[in-house]
DNA sequence: GCCATCGGCGCG
DNA sequence: AAAGCGCGCCGATGGC
């Protein structure tokens, strides 16, 4: 893919700018915090890791390996549980080996593995994150690096550290490192978010009816759908009525979330219902979903006539009351009843591109070359969802420094905008930030015709990144 | 000591 | 017919 019209040109030369201001900029860290964070997070594994010393696991792991324990080592580890010990392996790798993810090794229950668990994570938070972290800080400051012309959509990245893969997803360890990134004195942390920016950008090029409504209609829910379809629950079971009542807002959360991130989005990237059935099936235990009385969704499926996960083999018809034959039917109609004209829009867009060996994207790319037929359907989707985000990053810089404020961008993650805002311009901010965010970027760019949302989270005064909350755009 | 690959995992 | 898009970083491993 490569910049195509003048403008697609212009904006990265634009961004490229704009991207390096927002690095000179900076971000204010709390070297104290991170210090004593670290210290007590290195204590914490030690400890764990002298323990396990003393496991039958470990035993057999010397005897077998010389000696050497090497609690680091994949390969190792899956030849002493699932070779050894007897252990149900579930999944391979693609080079034939025990796969040991998180998601495997949580069905194993014994002592070790726990801990071996526990250590993993907390060694992925203090060698990536922590210490990351403490490696780029310069006179209190972090400066990340945002790169515009190594990924194959024209999207941005970023490296040493990696600012756009900062935990947020699990709160516990989002808290440990985003406490870490603390606003200038005085000021707060804001958080520009586009909603549903790709599902948007998709909606530009497709057009289908029915996603029109979802996206037009706000009290209309996507997600929210798919997961009762998915899990076969009613609409009551995923509206709370007790909206006071924290749990069950979580639970409702916590199930719309895997039917957007387990159907949805895989659907939309072009996955298919054996994948999409697993991870659903599996979220039930590992993320223990519960009807509103509190039974295992394994129990209520099992009332509505679905009692296994089923075979998963792609060569055989699944078989009745499994999982997998529900998703699949789940699949066909979400393509062919709910979105009809998506999918037809995808299979022309994959037979242009192979007939005429390219493709325009919205935002004045040209992508060549040999492409999966995944790619063909999800780069322009990518690539140009991105660019609403420079041009927003580009345009509030220069109207920040038109009107002589003192806010700063001070990073960017795909589709969100990370600023340094003194508690005076918050109003001011938030009020441009969607003035650009939304209303230019239309006026600018007359393809978009869907709506277009943002969202803002705001940090007290003086506060860290893990303070975020939500704030109305009024 | 450098480099590439793999498995694993963090994010959009 | 094929069967999740895009990244970067870590440790282990093995070749040079």
């Amino acid at each position: 893919m490569l910049p195509y019209t003048d403008e697609a040109y212009q904006l990265m030369h634009d961004g490229a700018i704009a991207l390096a201001r927002v690095e000179s900029n900076g971000i204010r860290i709390d070297t104290e915090y991170l210090r004593k964070t670290t210290h007590r997070l290195r204590r914490r594994i030690t400890h764990l890791q002298n323990k396990i010393q003393t496991s039958e696991v470990v035993e057999r792991w010397k005897r077998k390996f010389k000696g050497k324990f090497t609690l680091g080592s994949t390969d190792q580890l899956g030849e002493i549980l699932f070779g050894d010990m007897g252990f149900e392996c579930t999944e391979r790798t693609a080079t034939g080996a025990y796969r040991t993810s998180e998601e495997c090794l949580s069905r194993i229950n014994h002592p070790f593995v726990k801990d071996y668990l526990k250590i993993k994570k907390m060694s992925k938070t203090l060698n990536t994150y922590l210490l990351g972290i403490r490696r780029e800080v310069v006179n209190g400051f972090m400066h990340p690096f945002f790169n515009l012309h190594l990924v194959k959509t024209f999207r941005s990245s970023s490296d040493s550290f990696n600012f756009q893969n900062i935990p947020v997803r699990d709160p516990e360890t989002g808290q440990m490192i985003r406490q870490a990134f603390i606003a200038r004195p005085g000021r707060r942390i804001v958080e520009a978010d586009y909603s549903g920016i790709e599902v948007s950008i998709a909606a530009c090029y497709h057009q289908d009816p029915m996603m029109m409504k979802y996206l037009s209609d706000k009290t209309k829910d996507m997600h929210r759908d798919m997961a009762m379809e998915c899990f076969k629950l009613s609409l009551e079971e995923l509206t709370p009525a007790d909206k006071s009542d924290p749990d069950e807002v979580k639970r409702a959360k916590t199930i719309r979330y895997c039917g957007k991130n387990m159907f949805v989005f895989p659907e939309f990237y072009g996955d298919w219902y054996i994948d999409c059935a697993r991870s659903l099936w599996n979220a039930i235990s590992s993320m223990d979903l519960k009807t509103r009385d509190g039974r295992s969704l394994y129990v209520h499926l099992r009332e509505q006539g679905i009692n296994e996960l089923g075979d998963l083999n792609p060569k055989e018809k699944p078989r009745k009351g499994t999982m997998e034959r529900h998703i699949q039917k789940v699949e066909q109609d979400f393509w062919t009843k709910r979105f009809p004209i998506y999918d037809h829009w995808k299979k022309t867009w994959v037979k242009a591109y192979r007939s005429i060996g390219y493709m325009l994207t919205k935002t004045g790319f040209i992508c060549q070359g040999w492409l999966k037929r995944n790619e063909i359907f999800n780069y322009p989707v990518q690539g140009a969802a991105f660019h609403c985000l420079l041009r927003s990053l580009i345009h509030l810089q220069r109207k920040l420094k038109k009107y002589k404020m003192k806010s700063l961008i001070i990073g960017q993650i795909h589709d969100s905008l990370v600023s340094d805002v003194p508690d005076e311009e918050l109003d001011d901010f938030l009020g441009l930030s969607r003035e650009v965010m939304v209303d230019d970027l239309k006026d600018d760019w007359d393809w978009i015709n869907v709506p277009i949302e943002i969202e803002a989270e705001v940090t007290p005064v003086d506060g860290n990144w893990f303070q975020k909350e939500e704030m109305k755009i009024g």
